[in-house]
DNA sequence: TGTACATCAGTGAACGCGCGTTCACTGATGTAC
DNA sequence: TGTACATCAGTGAACGCGCGTTCACTGATGTAC
């Protein structure tokens, strides 16, 4: 480790890794500013000299993640074209997956309490992470005929929804809620039966 | 008021409420056990001649949730008998319900990070709501043709885990995460494209 | 009914703690000439 | 290449605050006789 003289040179970013970390490991509740300065080896006080405060740390965390977040729900969608169907499962996978892949991001977007327009910037990264998921979901309700076709963005919030409980509910290790499934399975099995309650895919695939 | 005088009458039942009108508005975090005990009209002390400390108070809390949450789910159940898909639509819209109506006993249960196995009591009363929701997917999946029956407990965790979803993301006045429809439509068409999908419900209901 | 006394639910002062934040400062870095 | 100087990223001490918790106490209540 050859950076650490008195400057740092990467401060800001070790901050947050420092930040990320922490609230992974305690929670947005036990994340502390000072915790995150001393454990990246600096004064409290140098936080300040990159971000205004501890929640504008806690808003940059997230929106790290949604970039990530959305980097990841473009490539499983780009992955599954030019099947709709295959590209709306993937991105259904792909929202599971990070909440695995990325525990500190995922707890600094949806369960930090930071609103997501708290910056003009986190809005817009938030926004294109949701925008592929609602592509995705329109790319598939051409598949169904237009007279009972619901809005698209119906059925993707239908999946953000079931996702976003299946990660909470049995994802996370809340202590005692054991799984009763892999979540994994339990997502792809959820959005199966619901994928063949809109009629696009098959009975008994 | 005819009670306060030097003995409160029934302090730790106002302890319970004025920390759940707490945490529904400044959230889990923003709660703290001095200002329950000053909204109460006591000395922050009083407050251990009932509880252990701020902890076992949130985990009361969440208890007596739970017992309104299993009443309210077993009578929808109820309710909805005897016929097992109206039981089962039932109590997913009662989830949602529960959630709108006891928003700080929800945040008590579900974002508060106290255990489910923090005592044997609070176990007990969440395992009988979650066996409602079972016992009323169970019932339903006797309607499926048993080679292609998937397990009861499977579905029944999917629509928790929608509900839960629904709940979190749209009908929690998060703010910014403006919510496309009413949740409670949302819910309720969600489950209706899942139950089609099971094939338990018409395709042109 | 009246008195003595045990029980119990509250007080209020005090504690140590770690937090977020501020401030004047200083040491390192980079640039101009 | 060497020196002067501006810029900047860090220090470290200090702050006020409210927190959860403890303790010896006291006032009210209920019970025995």
């Amino acid at each position: 480790m050859p950076k650490r003289g008195y400057h740092h040179g990467n401060l800001r970013q070790a901050l947050v890794e420092a930040a990320l970390k922490l609230i992974e490991a305690k929670g947005p509740t036990g994340f502390t500013l000072s915790e995150a300065a001393k454990q990246a080896g600096v004064t409290p006080a140098a936080v300040y000299r990159h971000f205004e405060g501890r929640e504008d740390l806690i808003a940059e965390a997230a929106r790290q993640g949604y970039v990530i977040f959305a980097d990841l729900m473009q490539y499983a969608y780009d992955k599954g074209q030019p099947s709709a169907l295959a590209s709306f499962e993937a991105t259904g996978r792909a929202y599971l997956a990070f909440a695995r892949k990325y525990p500190g991001h995922y707890i600094a977007m949806f369960e930090s309490g930071i609103s997501v327009n708290r910056t003009p910037e986190l809005a817009d990264v938030a926004a294109r992470a949701r925008g592929v998921m609602e592509r995705a979901a329109e790319d598939l309700s051409r598949h169904i005929p237009p007279e009972k076709r619901p809005p698209a963005s119906m059925f993707s919030a239908h999946i953000w929804a079931m996702s976003h409980g299946v990660v909470e509910l049995f994802a996370r290790n809340s202590p005692g809620t054991q799984s009763p499934f892999p979540p994994e399975d339990l997502l792809e099995s959820g959005i199966g039966v619901y994928l063949r309650g809109l009629g696009l895919i098959d009975s008994d695939s």
